[in-house]
DNA sequence: TTAAAATATCAATGATTGTTGATGTATCAG
DNA sequence: CTGATACATCAACAATCATTGATATTTTAA
């Protein structure tokens, strides 16, 4: 369920898709304080059980968290690697990065 | 209908969402270059022009892209404001810029 | 070995989003 | 004024996504 081998748009896309949803936001708000197991953020974000687990999911399978069981609990931290890949794609596409050799070919 | 009233999360959610779908992008890459019409981006993109109209109405709309009427075109840009303040974003949400202040509750 | 806790998965449903083709609107050229 | 061009909007439909409640799985404790 790795998203390595995606065409680049396509991460991308999936990486911006995980980041769409609120209840996915504050989930890597609190991961961003570092890792957390599934009942904290149950407990913090006021969310049914499945609810947070279906959105862990999401995140995951984009790549942007990772999980670590430990006995009956599982931990889930932040991926700082899709972060860093996400930010990469945004300063990309930054206007002016390609000023100059870019000519219109119309209006 | 813009955003710029709304509670931090749900605009993040937003510009997170419109970068969610792979002919967006595909009009962000196009956009880096700098402005361009409408006609320029659906001979680029093979796509119908309703359906262009549609993602560039999300964009807008999140306030990714701005658009420019002359004469009888439409030139769109991208808005450099929301790409750095996604960036920040991410910046914020980087594991470690927390680290030592955060201890967990449980588990 | 049984019971309970922590989490995942599933099926059903509802909500949101994207696509298409048709129609509307503004602007310009003749 | 008329017709054409560039673009937006709309309605209908299809596809994707999120939520809920129920059930399954794994692990540990008693």
């Amino acid at each position: 369920m790795s998203t390595a081998t995606l065409p680049p748009a396509t991460r991308a896309a999936r990486w911006f898709h995980a980041l769409s949803d609120e209840t996915r936001l504050e989930i890597v708000e609190m991961l961003s304080h570092g890792e957390r197991c599934v009942c904290e953020l149950t407990g913090s974000l006021k969310a049914a059980q499945s609810r947070l687990s279906f959105h862990l999911k999401t995140l995951k399978d984009a790549g942007i968290v990772t999980d670590r069981r430990d006995g009956r609990w599982v931990h889930y931290s932040l991926n700082r690697e899709a972060l860093n890949e996400m930010a990469e794609f945004l300063g990309a596409v930054k206007p002016g990065k390609h000023a100059g050799s870019c000519t219109r070919a119309c209006c």
